[in-house]
DNA sequence: TCCATGTGTACTAGTGAACAC
DNA sequence: TGTGTTCACTAGTACACATGG
């Protein structure tokens, strides 16, 4: 025989599968002394609740769903993504709920893949990351009805609850400082310009470049590996006039960007100052150590798992969560510009 | 109405659901004609199959079981663990088989998921990490009757699958180079001393004593985490006798010890060679450079996968998978020992 | 009478509600 | 009224059997 069902245990405490059944899920309908009986048996036969049965009558699936469109290696090399994971466990796993990983080749696959875990109920809700422009995952999602958390905003995520950090004005906290010290030629090293908040990003510096008088306030676009944020480095390094600082979107990138300096004889801080958008052991360990804005990813993982279990609970409970504004964590690669530098 | 199923198909056709069922399975006893109009309507109807109800029949779950009893936040900080999930993803994916990923607190809660799941056919087969020296989720395992790919050996994984590296081949070869180098006493800040791996390691570096005529070989246990190990680098180098080399268990300890000698002014490599036990951004951009036994984490992840859907596919299929000895790449922190020292 | 094509019904594990003692 | 039974229902699979040419 194998796993034992609940009709076993009726069969043989002698009652019937309702009254298990209601034993089982500590509800009223059935005696003390009979509920004891159907425990211990259910104990002895080392009885398990079936979850596919479960499901079919439309209880939850104790686990939430999270599709990536990205290049599986991309998931290992980006600290950001694996602090996050750990932060989405670490607020999940406190309610035992499990997380159902895919990883596929895009945003279509991705929309096949909501269809069908929603249709089986094989997860309790979605999160989504990577929001795009003009994404099309939103009003499927919406269509669907499941619940869903965004990582990603502010707006543009329809009826959908968020959680997003503001890009904007971390950007200008970013540009501020380095105008601060001095620096006129600023360039941005930014990330897919699929993505929302790349464009915020993007923007927020090019609508500094008056305010700030600055000279020059160029993005360049890439796709956030390490290789092309070398590339962009060097391009911008190679410029009649170079930038004296360069923010970049990412750690991975930021410390691409310095190996790249240090490959072309630039000094840092010196002759260039090297923000990152990301915080993490890397910037740390750096040499110089990396100028960073820290975002607490694994914090940010933590809430958005917080409120995935809320709206579980109250499908009504819509949130749109703004994360705490990161902070700059000034580190050895930002300095004045070097006084030999004209403009 | 909800969702479409069968049945509506059935009903909209004007056929069976025994019919309709073989027609969406592409099995013969249906004819053409009435498979095209059934399929047509299927599509019409948006229909999509659900997973529950097929679970109830015994089909596959289509996804995997991985289960880890670590604190959460390690996840994150390890870039091990990040690279083993990418490598797998990647290996999964690629046959559209979902990873079910949960955290929990200790060995015996994942042994009661480990049960959870495979009665109620969650997954179709389970991967289990950071194997222990006496591993009771072995026996468990085996008992359960899933398909299973333990990621650690030689031996001790009793009649389960497995895909291993050889630690000890390993850490042979790091203590080798070093006494070539001319090292004579040789420190190991190791990981806990409940993995299995660790113990191997451990034992390599004490059976190398002799042969190599090393003065001493002291293995420090940690918890993998970066504090402890600047704490275990802190007390060696502490010591009237400094070891002259240190192997670390895991580039995020070896860089925490490469911090901690800076701190102490031991200069690194003329006055302490360092290595890691483990190869990642973090070693290639440390100040110098760390020397580490690269392991290529993504493959092995891949190799899992890899093992686990053959074993899926046919139960019987059991391997023992031997990975490719990792190399050491020489980089900075490691050179002869400086010709101050003594004997 | 053979064979392709379908039908009817039982079965998977568990829930829930009407009903009976 | 409390305790417990019976049966339908969830979505899909599987198999014995029926029907028709």
């Amino acid at each position: 025989m194998g796993r034992p069902t609940i009709a076993d245990i009726a069969e043989r405490v002698g009652v019937s599968k309702g009254a298990v059944s209601f034993a089982l899920n500590g509800r009223p309908g059935v005696g003390e002394a009979t509920r004891a009986r159907i425990l211990q048996m259910a104990k002895e036969m080392n009885w398990r609740p079936h979850s596919a049965a479960r499901a079919l009558g439309g209880a939850r699936a104790e686990a939430v769903g999270l599709v990536i469109a990205r290049p599986a290696s991309t998931l290992g090399v980006e600290p950001f993504f694996a602090q996050l994971l750990s932060g989405l466990q670490a607020g999940l796993s406190a309610q035992s709920v499990a997380m159902h990983l895919l990883i596929v080749e895009d945003v279509e696959a991705e929309t096949e893949i909501y269809r069908d875990w929603a249709s089986a109920h094989r997860v309790d809700g979605f999160i989504v990351v990577d929001l795009k422009v003009r994404d099309p995952r939103i009003e499927v999602l919406e269509e669907l009805g499941v619940p869903t958390v965004v990582l990603g905003g502010p707006g543009r995520h329809g009826s959908l609850s968020s959680v997003w950090a503001d890009d904007r004005e971390a950007m200008l906290s970013i540009v501020e400082y380095l105008a601060a010290l001095g620096h006129r030629r600023i360039a941005h090293v930014a990330g897919l310009p699929a993505f929302r908040h790349t464009q915020r990003r993007m923007r927020a510096l090019r609508d500094s470049t008056r305010r700030l008088a600055l000279a020059d306030a160029v993005s360049v676009a890439t796709d956030f590996s390490d290789s092309e944020g070398a590339a962009a480095t060097r391009t911008l390094l190679s410029r009649g006039t170079r930038p004296t600082a360069i923010v970049y979107d990412s750690d991975v990138m930021a410390l691409a960007g310095l190996g790249v300096a240090g490959e072309m004889g630039v000094r840092v801080p010196d002759e260039l100052s090297i923000v990152a958008f990301d915080d993490s052991v890397l910037t740390r360990i750096a040499h110089p150590a990396i100028t960073a804005l820290s975002r607490d990813t694994f914090a940010l993982g933590g809430q958005v798992a917080e409120v995935m279990l809320a709206l579980i609970a109250d499908p009504e409970a819509r949130q749109d969560l703004k994360t705490a504004t990161p902070r700059l964590v000034v580190r050895r690669s930002t300095a004045a510009p070097g006084t030999w530098q004209d403009d």
